[in-house]
DNA sequence: ATAATATGTTAGATGACTCTAATATTTTAA
DNA sequence: TTAAAATATTAGAGTCATCTAACATATTAT
């Protein structure tokens, strides 16, 4: 294991490149809120160690152990993030920065518990699967709610999205994951959307919010 | 709040002017093992943030600031311990190296919770007593089964020692926080002493070990 | 093909924390 | 009261992780 700090470049990176493909040091930089050389050296260091493999102005791309251990801190992220929801009963829009620090803990017996405590699952609570301890990752298949036509029902799945303001705005229009909702109304001229909710209110969402909310189709147009 | 290293310095410190009054840099150096220079040159840092009062050859001092962080420390280090115990089933042997590092853990939420489940304990699972939220600790009379006449019968109230090592070997004889014991017999050649315990067995135990533990006495000689 | 833009590097410095080697001061004991 | 022992300090250097300022290279758009 590495040092905190290798450890959240790793994290970034994974996460950039899950995202967006290619990996510039630069959007590093800005997703690390640190500046150019900084994360020039450091790369050179992760390079070094063989955790990634750097060609400039391609990108950084984490070799087979460095996706292994980026794999092994989501893993304990987003044990975490469950466990301080269904047994310590935070809610879900407190748990990722707390989590933020938990990830670092070195110890297997820990996380060891946590997975057994929690019956070895699959998702966090915003819906993003854990990976099991070989690194082995079930990757759904994701739909955003703005990928919907009117008039069909689906199911919340995830939310790709940590931060609590998201979040509490989420829980200020009352949805959850696992909520059945139904497309009303799209709007063309700003993307936002309508939707049925089993609440019996109608919400509406913004397409920035809306964007950010995946779903499984369970009933298609009647 | 100040660097983990910081907090270290600041616990250590604290513990070793508990056991034994006055804090030697020297002393300190070996209890954490880094050399003179090393402490020397935090301790002047520390000296500057007004967390310690230093004075050569005379020994360090924690400030009312100094303290009230130290015990803050303590407080996340008893409190994370005593949940690992209680809520997530794991032996009072191996939860110290994982207090260790939750002990750094920076979320009031997370302690707050922590607290409430445990429903404000008030000792860890060694027995060491865990500082309120304001740093108030209640401080136990202590007593060591090495002080203990034959014949008299007391139950264990805490262990001083959160060494693996150590209450492994209090597991193996199957001596537990709680249990009662009587005083069968103390050798004079080396110290050691022979118990009664609830569990109809006959228990010796070294010198060594008796002193670290802490009785409350329940029976006077019979 | 040149200019503009995106992307990356080097040099040199800083702060936090650590080390070794050499030296200094204070306390205590003979 | 001098020597020995305990305690502490300074000087100088190294690693990790960061920064600013200046410069360099590659990609792309005109
Ligand atoms: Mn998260
Ligand atoms: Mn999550
Ligand atoms: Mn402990
Ligand atoms: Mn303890």
């Amino acid at each position: 294991m590495g040092s905190l700090t290798e450890e959240n470049y790793i994290k970034s990176i994974y996460a950039l490149s899950e995202a967006t493909g290619e990996v510039y040091v630069s959007e590093l930089a800005k997703k690390l809120d640190v500046k150019l050389p900084s994360v020039n050296s450091m790369v050179k260091r992760l390079a070094t160690k063989k955790l990634v493999a750097y060609a400039p102005y391609k990108g950084i791309k984490l070799t087979e152990k460095g996706k292994k251990e980026a794999l092994a801190i989501i893993r304990k992220h987003r044990l975490a993030e469950l466990f301080l929801v269904k047994v310590m009963g935070l809610g879900w829009e407190e748990v990722h920065d707390i989590a933020e620090q938990l990830e670092h803990v070195n110890s297997s017996r820990f996380y060891e518990r946590i997975d057994e405590l929690l019956n070895r699952p699959k998702f966090d609570p915003h819906g993003e699967p854990i990976p099991d301890s070989n690194g082995k990752i079930y990757n759904q298949q994701r739909t955003s709610l703005i990928d919907l036509e009117e008039g069909l029902t689906a199911t919340i799945t995830a939310v790709t999205e940590d931060e609590k303001s998201f979040l509490d705005h989420l829980n200020a229009k009352g949805l959850q994951i696992g909520d059945s909702v139904t497309i009303m109304k799209r709007e063309m001229f700003d993307g936002s959307i309508t939707l049925q909710h089993k609440s019996k209110k109608e919400i509406l969402l913004t397409h920035q919010v809306a964007e950010r909310i995946w779903v499984e189709v369970t009933v298609t147009r009647s």
